[in-house]
DNA sequence: GTGAAAGCGCTAACAT
DNA sequence: ATGTTAGCGCTTTCAC
């Protein structure tokens, strides 16, 4: 079924048609019953490559997820990410364009994203600092929104964030008031913007209360959970093991829960960073080494938000950047639990 | 930059351009070098939707990802099946549509899909037992491949699925040849095919051995992290606690992990059920509770199959069922570790 | 080996 | 309130 069978079918003009369908004012309410109810009966949508070529947009969005050239890895937050993205795109009638791709070959991409018209925008995942790519689609004249932040840049692009750093500071702090002195980070990539905030973060908590934090507890890698198991196993085999974690990762924090069970310590209750109300991401068990990851309900939002704004920023043909600081919460279930052993 | 502009600049029509850089034999190799250096230059794609409009195609497959409606989860699976299959769609110049749809809401995205012709072909994820979108798509004439099968329908549709019955059948064996008599099987939704199937596994290890699975230490439900906890924890209180667990997800191991250690166990060496020589997704460590998990490579690789297959569909126009059987190993690392204590 | 022209299915001026 | 027409950017006969 196309348009110009639906309109002579119903003894109407194609323009008619369109308008009728299109929610066009001028055309009456009884025609426009007629075509919605045909359209309907024939199982009619506007082919999409027919109206985009008409109207010079795609109603898509494009995700480039690049995939680590060393792991070849998809980092896990996109399924929540995504799924939460996806949500806002099919309430729009938007389509989702992703795009797996080696990390090496971005620009390549976003160049022929361009190219071929085949999205109307883009969101862009992990920056890091000076990033590329942000030049790159400001040149290319290609809307995108940037879920995080790059700090070395005076902000004249869009994007969403977490505050990083505040939470860090919070979930360290409030390790330190357990009793915790021997905290252990196990942080992204320092080239990754959201590590480096969270350190900065995690340093902070210690020099308000005039405490060092020791280098040696302080690591960073890509996440991966074996990673999370090295690092871990590592330090609990010290003379001065750390009494509690601070993850970076979900997928880390299982490895540094098995090495927390390897090395015969009881696991730790779990304390997520959250975003307003939204609800833990794991059950708490009982405490003797905490650890903190972020939720998987954050990531969602900030799918969210971030579509959310890119659809705004296209629809309003607005280019001045817009932003977005998402604060998060601790929550720490119904105890806190004991102090550690050696104070 | 466009085809029109492109073949003023280079004194050529329209019709020769779009020859050279579509490979037509036709075009002589000077005029073909000279047409592609100015593309190349002008960084000239074909507009996506300009050129599915005059061939019919659109070059791209899309993916429905069901949102389960229970608990806004993703199938952290997606991840990796989606790699694999947007590998091998950036190879062959392909796009990927992604939908995230309430599982409620699928029927309506595959109409939407094929009226609107937005997509060549698409994978469906998931197969329930007399799964409606297979008769559907047969229906709407729009190309597909399953990963996963039904087991009540003929075989009239393609198909791409891991040996579940078989890898299953050979993790439940490998544990009885350790000794274990007590092994429980946190298994997914059983009106879910693959769960079915890995029942099917497990019951027939035992049945080889002329032994009895215990009903009680086999429970299924949807795979999240906290049902495997609870399910573990309330077996590991039992008089008689299961001494290995085969978890049918990667999300719900780490509940079960947390069981493990929240008992007071000590972790198990995690054996992954394999494809081919692909690598551990685990590294071995102390053995005392075994727990199997299916690999996450494997899942990539179905990705790349499923892909694959569909674009073969699409090419060659055949719609008679293709089909591929992934064969699973074990892989075991480098010692089985001792019997369990009660036998 | 190259070009002219029709047409893919739709929208958007411009009539009426 | 409805219809006519041109055109979006490409591919594809058909002609030379």
């Amino acid at each position: 079924m196309n348009l110009k069978k639906l309109s002579t079918l119903l003894g109407l003009s194609q323009t008619t048609v369109s308008r009728a369908l299109n929610d066009y004012p001028e055309v009456s309410e009884a025609t426009r019953k007629r075509v919605k109810d045909a359209a309907r009966a024939y199982n009619y949508s506007a082919n999409t490559r027919a109206k985009g070529l008409a109207t010079g947009r795609s109603m898509a969005i494009g995700h480039v997820i690049p995939i680590s050239t060393q792991h070849e890895m998809v980092n896990p937050v996109f399924a929540d990410f995504i799924a939460g993205a996806g949500e806002i795109y099919s309430r729009n009638d938007h389509d989702m364009l992703l795009s797996v791709v080696a990390d090496i070959d971005e620009e390549r991409i976003y160049r022929e994203l361009a190219a071929k018209a085949s999205v109307d925008g883009v969101i862009i995942h992990g920056p890091r600092a000076n990033d590329p790519r942000i030049k790159l689609l400001q040149e290319l004249g290609l809307p995108f929104v940037v879920h995080g932040r790059t700090s070395d840049e005076v902000a004249d692009y869009s994007w969403v964030d977490v505050n990083n750093r505040r939470s860090f500071q919070r979930a360290t702090e409030f390790l330190l008031d357990l009793g915790h002195r021997r905290i252990a980070l196990i942080n992204g990539l320092e080239l990754m913007d959201f590590a480096q905030r969270r350190k900065d973060g995690f340093l902070a908590a210690h020099a308000n209360r005039d405490l060092a934090a020791d280098p040696a507890l302080m690591v960073s890698e890509e996440m991966t959970e074996d990673f999370g198991y090295r690092s871990a196993s590592e330090m609990l085999r010290r003379a001065l093991p750390p009494t509690a974690f601070l993850v970076s990762s979900m997928i880390a924090a299982i490895g540094v829960r098995r090495a927390i069970g390897d090395a015969g310590k009881k696991m730790g209750r779990d304390v997520s960073v959250i975003i307003h109300d939204d609800e833990l991401s794991y059950l708490p068990n009982g405490v003797e080494i905490p650890i903190f990851t972020a939720a998987k309900s954050s990531v969602r939002l900030a799918g969210q938000l971030c579509a959310k704004m890119l659809l705004d920023i296209i629809a309003s043909g607005d280019r001045t950047p817009h932003n977005k600081l998402l604060e998060t919460e601790l929550t720490l279930g119904d105890s806190t639990g004991p102090a550690p052993e050696g104070g």
